[in-house]
DNA sequence: ATATGGAGGGCACTGCCAAA
DNA sequence: TTTGGCAGTGCCCTCCATAT
């Protein structure tokens, strides 16, 4: 079936996907002998955070399996930008994973998990993501290439489109993977990401939807058929809903943290008309979700990482330089929900000017141009002011010795003690969960010494709030931190 | 136009066995 | 033990014949 050689490569690439399933793809050493070992790579994490995607994109036509769509997703959440110092251009970085790892996010089952990666892989390769508006339209391919050696693919998204899934709409949204990896079928998949994008987009539908309130939006028939890849399938509208639409909102109503019903317009006044459906869309109540708030609630999660989605997302790449600002100001608000949901996300979906000078001034309510400011309480409570007292002083006790160190030795500049960012209630907080545990601040400070001395913070856990960790602290003095030469970044 | 009940092809999943 | 081949099963996806 296929030629032996040098053109297998470029065979396999520009094959149609029907006939990839018949490819014989084993001869590894051909197809990917150009990965070299030294390739520079970020470690595809599989957590359930979230991942962005532009509505341009959502509201796109994306013809491609489920598995391939999971697969995307995936790659999505796990994006990291990097900065070409040369071209000052930003790029996103290739992942590595080991194909055990992703064959288990993806729910792959059976002994011939290599092959079934592989060829997922391959034909993702083959797909692309396509757009029009009035007569413009736009196509890209998803990936540059997809690499295998030893147990480790090597997948790096197509970088043009940073632009087009991230940047270029005025909207995006914002899923958790988890749900998006539990439907089955391709449609619900696609039609749960339209309905969130729809009310994502409009600021009444988000309100409603926010407050429980049942949302009815309206969709053409050809809008729906974009977005299901169904454009010349179907030909019948009866097998489309009865095949397409009503299939998957059982599943999304059964699976996600919305439900769904349509209906369609049964008095049209035009013959036109005939081609609207009507959603009718309600919260789940007890489903707190997608909520930036959840994501960024644990210190583990407050990643560079995810701020740096979250300014591409909202075309504020320039407020990179600021991340360290951003993710104080985000552990500054973490104990209190209501300020944290009501004052960042509003400073996010009013990104008209700097990201960070605008999220910056919101502790000040003068300055705050949110109507619905709320002011965060305090975050630490003690049963008298003595208890408080004797707290406050061991807190400043440890911080001055962090910082001490911090000037005195060459960790980094970001630890110095002009930083007063890390003296936020959330370091407050975690240093109380340490004291409650019966650590003692003499052992603490012992900690601080030990990861100063250990090439522990040139493993990108260099924070204040990360060290203060209970979990983390104990990895320390255990000395379990390893550097693994796999994991760095750059 | 709406509704019913599939066929059939392929995708997703599973288990068994062989090979390394 | 790990990995790959393969066949069987059931579901997903699409299309279609037929009836109301």
């Amino acid at each position: 079936m296929v030629s032996q050689g040098k053109k297998m490569s470029e065979e396999i690439l520009t094959k149609d996907l029907k006939n990839s399933d018949k490819l014989n793809t084993n001869d590894k050493s051909i197809i990917f002998s150009s990965l070299s070992d030294d390739t520079k790579f970020e470690p595809l994490k599989l957590d359930n955070r979230s991942f962005a995607m532009s509505n341009n994109a959502i509201l796109g036509c994306q013809p491609m399996t489920l598995v391939e769509g999971k697969l995307f997703r995936i790659l999505l959440s796990q994006i990291t930008f990097f900065k070409d110092e040369k071209t000052l251009e930003y790029e996103m970085l290739p992942y590595r994973i080991k194909v055990q790892d992703l064959a288990k996010k993806l729910n792959l089952k059976g002994n011939s998990l290599y092959n079934q990666v592989q060829d997922v892989c391959i034909s993702l390769t083959t797909r692309h993501i396509f757009a029009k508006k009035n007569d413009e339209w736009e196509v890209y391919t998803l990936m540059s290439y997809v690499k295998y050696k030893k147990g480790v693919v090597e997948l790096k998204l197509n970088n043009d489109l940073k632009d087009f899934v991230y940047g270029l709409g005025e909207y995006f949204s914002i899923y958790q993977l988890e749900s998006i990896l539990s439907f089955r079928s391709k449609h619900s998949l696609r039609i749960y990401e339209a309905i969130k994008a729809k009310i994502g987009q409009n600021k009444s539908f988000r309100t409603m939807f926010n407050n429980n309130e049942t949302v009815h939006l309206s969709i053409t028939d050809k809008e729906l058929r974009d977005i299901t890849a169904t454009i010349h399938k179907y030909k019948q509208t009866y097998d489309f809903k009865k095949n397409v639409i009503t299939p998957a909102l059982k599943e999304i109503t059964n699976i996600s943290d919305i439900n769904v019903t349509y209906d369609i317009d049964k008095n049209p006044q035009k013959k036109g008309d005939l081609d609207l459906y009507f959603f009718e869309i309600s919260n789940k109540a007890s489903y707190s979700f997608p909520n930036i708030y959840e994501i960024f609630k644990s210190s583990d999660i407050v990643t560079e990482d995810y701020i740096k989605k979250l300014l591409f997302a909202t075309k504020k790449e320039k407020d990179i330089n600021h991340i360290e600002e951003i993710r104080s100001l985000v552990e500054k608000y973490v104990n209190n929900k209501d300020a944290f949901d009501k004052n960042f996300i509003y400073a996010l979906n009013h990104s008209k000017y700097s990201l960070t000078g605008y999220i910056l001034s919101i502790p000040d309510k003068n300055t705050s141009k949110n109507p619905d400011f709320i002011k965060p309480d305090p975050l630490t409570t003690f049963d008298n002011d003595e208890s408080s007292k004797i707290f406050y002083d061991t807190f400043d006790e440890i911080f001055n010795y962090w910082n001490k160190l911090a000037n005195e030795n060459i960790i980094s500049d970001t630890h110095g003690i002009e930083h007063v960012k890390y003296k936020t209630k959330k370091s407050q907080r975690l240093l109380k969960n340490l004291l409650d545990e019966g650590i003692s601040p003499d052992e603490i400070k012992k900690g601080i010494h030990i990861a100063n001395e250990s090439l522990y913070f040139l493993n990108n856990h260099n924070s204040f709030s990360y060290f203060l960790n209970a979990e983390n602290f104990k990895s320390i003095m255990n000395n379990e931190e390893k550097i693994d030469s796999t994991e760095q970044r750059f």
